[in-house]
DNA sequence: GTACTACAAGACCTCAATGTCTTATAATCC
DNA sequence: GGATTATAAGACATTGAGGTCTTGTAGTAC
């Protein structure tokens, strides 16, 4: 499975990492989104202190969280006591109004096989399995909500409150990056 | 939901088209075996002519072809008369014969959402709707065989004579590239 | 109003999947 | 055995997602 190499180039077909529910900025808009509807208070939350609390490229997770702004789904504000917010209740905003931004879900009208054509008239030999599947991914995205997701998170952490996760800014007493800032001087 | 550019950069991220089931070669290598299968006989066929009936990059189709072979599913023989064609019966060769070269299907073990940890005992938001649709997934393609794809095609192609597919290479009287070429002198 | 802080935004970089081009090699027909 | 046909395979090109760097701009505290 491994990628087999000689000299400069690729020996057979280069072995691809295989299929992704989520791209990478959908998924990290996930993440960054439930770990500030999980924030005890409604204060901002600074990007700097998301990125470092889930492990996400800073600069990359700026400039996708910007994305959230114009889609109207996350405000923010600049200077001092600054940061990102949520614009509505989490309970208002769905799955889908997350990924949407960054996943085309057009995608998920066409065939699986890149037939032109495939629907209950003339459909592709996996169209009857898939359109199944994809009716429970697409069912689940405008269903869950963000609340939702905060909510397990939340249950999560406190029923257990272990080392499984990398993630812990929602834990009181985490260490910010102003923090780290202020340590260093 | 379209690119926006200005000037020769991108002003936000790059929006992404999407989660794809299978990847594009992966999904060539579907398509071709199911042709394959489909042949009336058994006659070893042209990687050229499964490219032009499918509307496959030729040479990549054939480095595709290449590694269905390694991996014993496919026998190629060289010179006149030759082609790739079955090692064995379409009954038993299973979808995820034909994926596991080249989509890595570990990737399904993963956590939706990226956290290093997801199991019954700490799992991410997404964790119980996920584990489903993946063995729903995951049982398909151990569970269909290349020969129910062929019958599916068949099927679809006798009881709707039509002009729905591009791909029309099961049928009698097919133009192959051998053809063409005859016909061009 | 000046310094500081934090978001805003475009240019640029990297890498892997995908696709193309060219040459080598093997089998068959005559 | 030589011409022909078809696979084999490496080098090279392309493209877009993901990620980094640098500079601009707006709001706040003092």
């Amino acid at each position: 499975m491994a990628l087999r190499r000689t000299g400069l180039s690729v020996t057979s077909i280069t072995t691809c990492w295989g299929p992704d529910v989520f791209s990478q900025t959908a998924e990290y808009a996930i993440r960054a989104m439930i770990e500030i509807a999980t924030r005890p208070d409604g204060k901002p939350v600074l990007s700097a202190d998301l990125a470092d609390a889930l492990g996400i490229p800073p600069q990359y997770l700026s400039k996708l969280l910007q994305s959230l702004v114009r889609t109207r789904i996350l405000k923010s504000v600049r200077g001092r006591q600054g940061g990102f917010s949520l614009v509505k209740s989490a309970s208002t905003v769905k799955l889908r109004d997350i990924i949407e931004p960054f996943d085309d879900l057009r995608k998920y009208e066409e065939c699986i096989l890149g037939q032109p054509v495939c629907n209950e008239a003339g459909a592709c030999p996996l169209h009857d399995f898939w359109s199944v599947v994809r009716q429970q991914y697409l069912d689940e995205l405008s269903t869950k909500s963000l609340q939702d997701l905060a909510d397990y998170q939340l249950d999560k952490l406190h029923t257990m409150n272990a080392g499984l996760f990398r993630r812990v800014g929602a834990v009181p007493g985490k260490q910010t990056v102003k923090d780290q800032k202020a340590e260093q001087k």
